[in-house]
DNA sequence: ACAGTAACCTGTTTGC
DNA sequence: TGCAAACAGGTTACTG
């Protein structure tokens, strides 16, 4: 579930419980992530009272004195807030403590990844080649063409690179060429500047129309997880393969690009 | 420098 | 109906 709406969601659920609190430890019941879990998390949290909860690209970033929790969901990953005692299911990996509750993470598919860290994060690996937030002003259309400029690969391809802008997934990837009328198997280089400039609006609109969706239904993360569907009501293409364009009535073609499904209208996308 | 592939893991869906 | 293959929202490392 995780692409970048639901990671913000996310925080702005968490945060009211984590800021001015102080860790009283941790359970890992599980550390084998895309990076083992420190075997001594629980010691390095312990008292540290947390000072903010930021997010950079898909990383969730939770700062105490002394360094961080650097969080990624993966591909299956998700935190609550839940009750002490709270028997754990099977995948709740690791149980991260208050006085009177705790943040549960859980991660089926075990891509994700918890880190305690000591380094400034534009020094973390990790962190350090990331690109523009796509809603900062330091992404935009300019860059977008400057960086196509050579490059063969399909632009659905290029905006999914982490280096060139962060927390487009798979999902808005293709929702964002959708409305932007872009074949997502075009040439990054045989691409206008005028076009990226409305990719640019339409990737950041979606990406906003679904943090505002995701916090109207992940609102309360006391309770049960809230799960997807909430922003698929509103999806033009993904998952839509062979059903009607929701502008011109065509079949939507599906098809793998970049070894990722991709979805679009043949008519409606050039 | 760039494009393509495999890999990390488990749960769910699809197809025979 | 049952079972195996294919596929899933992410990211990185490796190959040619």
């Amino acid at each position: 579930m995780p692409e970048l709406p639901e990671v913000e969601t996310t925080r702005r659920g968490i945060a009211p419980y984590l800021l001015q609190q102080r860790w009283c430890g941790a359970v890992v019941r599980q550390p084998q992530l895309r990076q083992p879990v420190s075997a001594t998390l629980d010691q390095q949290l312990r008292g540290r009272e947390i000072h903010a909860v930021e997010r950079r690209a898909k990383y969730l970033l939770i700062h105490c004195d002394g360094g961080y929790l650097l969080l990624h969901l993966g591909m299956s990953g998700s935190l609550r807030i839940l009750p002490v005692g709270t028997p754990p299911g099977p995948h709740d990996h690791v149980d991260l403590c208050f006085e009177s509750y705790l943040l549960r993470y859980r991660d089926p598919r075990r891509f994700g990844l918890l880190l305690w860290c000591e380094q400034p994060p534009q020094e973390h690996p990790l962190l350090r080649h990331l690109g523009p937030e796509p809603l900062a002003p330091a992404f935009s259309a300019e860059s977008l063409h400057h960086q196509a400029r050579q490059r063969k690969t399909p632009v659905k391809a290029l905006i999914m690179e982490q280096r060139v802008v962060v927390g487009v997934g798979n999902i808005y990837a293709n929702e964002a060429l959708y409305l932007a009328a872009i074949d997502p198997r075009r040439a990054a280089r045989r691409i206008a500047l005028v076009r990226y400039q409305r990719l640019v609006v339409e990737i950041r609109a979606v990406l906003q129309r679904a943090i505002a969706m995701g916090g109207t239904t992940l609102r309360d993360f006391q309770h049960e997880d809230g799960k997807p569907g909430y922003f698929q009501q509103t999806l033009h293409v993904y998952g839509r393969g062979g059903a009607p364009c929701h502008g011109c009535g065509q079949p939507l073609r599906s098809e793998r690009i970049a070894q990722r499904s991709s979805f679009f209208c043949p008519r409606c996308q050039r």
